[in-house]
DNA sequence: TCCTCATTTCAATGATTGTTGAATTATAGG
DNA sequence: CCTATAATTCAACAATCATTGAAATGAGGA
């Protein structure tokens, strides 16, 4: 990933509403949720949610489809995932024996317990 | 770490001047570098380089130390492992199966081969 | 003490970003 | 074809953030 890249979306995550969104849309997962629902859910107005939407999808957070009516909008986890190898890389690049054992701690394991999912 | 430290740190990591300090500072190791060197290296005027380096610092992203005349500030691995954990666990609470094995690829290894560092 | 170097602080200005409500586009159903 | 629903676009305004240069602080050496 560039840092170009990188760093629009750092700013598409440091925005409250948006970052609400994106942890929202992660949690619902690949079938993700409509424009509607996610401005229902973050109790902003369907204008101004759009505007964050369109910022996240530009940003490669998130990845719309069309429904029916509704726009469904998911997590992009490919997005995601590339934006934590970034700051992994910088972070290791320099000094991995410095970040390496602490990283570990917070590994992403499929062992992980399920919790009531809420938000 | 807090949704909103999270969201402080993705601010200051937004910034083109603040992301290529803490990039050099990543490099520069625990040794550092003074404020001055870090304005010449990434050509900006001391007091813009002080205004980034505060949001820096506030952010939890890098840590001053004074020494003789010199202000000497170094990357905050700590802060920048909370930061890669939030996004991990933002990632992998809801779906983990989706990018566990996919961020297996970035992990932070300490075999990782050395190459020229340069950016 | 006086002078210099290193950095920060301050106030002013310009640039970006977020919010609002009204108007618009697109889809589905009667 | 008309109406209703779902979402986006647009223009205006408010708020936040970045940059600048000048003045202030703080540390060390003559």
């Amino acid at each position: 990933m560039e840092e170009r890249q990188a760093r629009t979306a750092f700013a598409a995550l440091s925005q409250e509403t948006r970052l609400r969104i994106v942890r929202l849309l992660v949690q619902a997962g690949p079938d993700g949720m409509a424009a509607g629902a996610i401005a229902e859910a973050v109790d902003v107005s369907p204008s101004n949610v759009s505007f964050h939407l369109k910022d996240l999808e530009h940003a490669g957070m998130i990845v719309p489809r069309r429904e029916a009516r509704s726009i469904i909008y998911s997590a992009d986890f490919t997005g995601l995932r590339d934006l934590i190898a970034f700051l992994m890389k910088d972070c290791c690049a320099g000094h991995p024996e410095i970040c390496a054992p602490a990283l570990a701690d917070a590994q992403c394991k499929p062992s992980i317990k399920k919790k009531k999912a809420h938000a």
